[in-house]
DNA sequence: ATGAAAGCGCTAACAT
DNA sequence: ATGTTAGCGCTTTCAT
């Protein structure tokens, strides 16, 4: 590889300091009263050759390195990928990189990532938290460690976080089951954890059936089983119960909620889902969907976690982000 | 932020010099011929307190990062964002760690991105390039930067690749449309793109056709128009030609497809597409699929690149992996 | 068997 | 208005 130019072989071609370069490089030319002749000259100089500062030595003298670490579960998960690709949007307006690493639901492997993005000298974190990681984030908020977190948040956790108006989406979802769809039996898949925002997803659906006096009526599917396993506690879940209604409180679960209807022919027409998918209005039966506003919560995860690296950040900021339900 | 204990900490804290210890977490003790009594206080203490070396000026010191890069169109892509997941996990594996972006169709930013990473001192790169990056790539490998693309490669290029075998999966799709599904009239929508898979893949299509004096119907949509245009297109297509049996090049354009035939009404039933997709067992009319190897791709793109990082690269890799076709 | 010191490329306090 | 230089934390050559 061909030697790359370095600050000092631009401050010697030109004749000049190293510092008078690194000013003018880093906008400090009008500040230190740099000449304009001389400003230009470097600039039309380090444009010619094409120089490109170091940024690992940029970084491991300013301490900074303009990236920002993002921890989700599954990256292939369509509801992470297109919120990874949007906070990337973001991140790189404001001159920021995004590292990014599933953590496919591997406590130790997530603490080993965020030990490893920490080493890194990483500005700040974006996680979508799974339990048990309480401890590592309370580690990296007592470092003072830029943290913001997303899709949920942990209790006992003085975080900033952006999540979505679980609650208040899942009452409307089982509301449109049960008043627009005429549903009388309504349940509720879910999985089978305590994440807060899978609570309030159970939270909003138990108070719209309540409301009604209908039947509660949950499943929760243990994560990590096969596919297949899934699908079958899902057709029980149904069959057992009579439903003519189902809420999924994740898209994943919903697409496992149709290959059992397909699979086992199952009489079931009026779905709702968290989450949008690009197939929902195309499946048979249609699922209509609890859609979250994606870009914003990029956009508020994005500008949270910047005003934090910049100390301009007024405590704690808490953001709930409102669903749009989409009939089918 | 707590400052971070520094290996001359270490040293101090341990009255020996920073050598020794740096000696000692590199696996150099042996061949060094420290004592076994130092090597273990040093590694005890080291332990003992949780010291982590800066990878900044490890990198900065060695000139390797451990990091690759890894360039999409976009990562919300089904296709992407799997393979994406399948790659760090290879990479990962190696003791490297993927930094990723979407080029989101943007040229430019796409030269911009591979400039940035460059200057991070990224080991090697990971591409699925679109057209317009050859001069850059170009770039990349007259400096000697590894690289590997991956899903196409680029004409006039001689680089590493590891692609699928599009002539022939296309021609055993619509083999299965012509003589398995006894559809008459086989309609291939493609992207109005010379990326070489989507050569192969039409020229796949075409081979079937003639071989069974078939007439060959071919749609090109053009990229980043609305997506409402595109279902027009395909609509026109599919109308005009009174198709029976349709080729989707890739799982977009069979989304688009279905949407089409959903919201038109219209008498198509037999769908084959390029790239599996969780849903396409689920829709109807249900997609049969020309599924890539992700796993395989994943694997030999990251072996291939490490390799060749190592200096254990014997030449040019090129690698084309088969496809599975998934009879729905 | 262990240590001193140079140097990776950069920034910024301190000269001049 | 511009230059000299220390130092970020690490590896590695050379010395002892």
């Amino acid at each position: 590889m061909k030697k790359r130019l370095s600050i000092s072989d631009i401050a010697n071609n030109l004749g000049i300091s190293v510092t008078t370069v690194s000013f003018i490089l880093n906008d400090k030319a009008k500040e230190k009263r740099i000449s304009e002749a001389m400003t230009k000259k470097v600039l039309d100089y380090v444009d010619k050759v094409g120089y490109k500062p170091n940024q690992l030595a940029k970084s491991l003298r300013t301490g900074k390195s303009k990236t920002l670490g993002l921890l989700v579960e599954d990256i292939s998960n369509s509801f992470f990928a297109n919120i990874a690709d949007q906070i990337e949007k973001f991140a790189y307006d404001f001159g920021y990189h995004i590292v990014y690493c599933s953590m496919n639901n591997d406590v130790n492997r997530a603490k080993e990532l965020i030990q490893l993005f920490y080493d890194r000298q990483i500005d700040g974190f974006i996680i979508a938290p799974t339990e048990g990681l309480t401890e590592v984030i309370q580690k990296l908020l007592k470092n003072n460690v830029p943290v913001v977190l997303f899709d949920r948040h942990l209790e006992d956790l003085e975080t900033n976080f952006v999540i979505s108006e679980n609650h208040r989406g899942a009452y409307a979802g089982t509301c449109l089951l049960l008043n627009e769809k005429k549903s009388t039996r309504v349940g509720l898949v879910t999985i089978d954890s305590s994440q807060l925002q899978m609570r309030g997803r159970m939270d909003g659906y138990r108070e719209a059936v309540e409301l009604l006096d209908k039947e509660v009526l949950i499943t929760q599917i243990v994560r990590a089983q096969p596919e297949d396993e899934t699908i079958l506690q899902i057709r029980d879940f149904i069959q057992e119960n009579r439903l003519d209604g189902v809420l999924f409180a994740t898209n994943y679960l919903a697409i496992s909620g149709l290959k059992a209807i397909k699979r086992y022919n199952l009489p079931l027409e009026k779905l709702v889902s968290f989450d949008e998918n690009a197939l929902f209005s195309l499946v048979d039966p249609a699922v209509s969907a609890i859609s979250q506003n994606l870009q914003e919560i990029a956009r508020q995860v994005v500008h949270i976690l910047i005003d934090e690296i910049n100390g301009k950040s007024k405590g704690l900021v808490q953001v709930v982000v409102p669903c749009e339900v989409i009939v089918r």
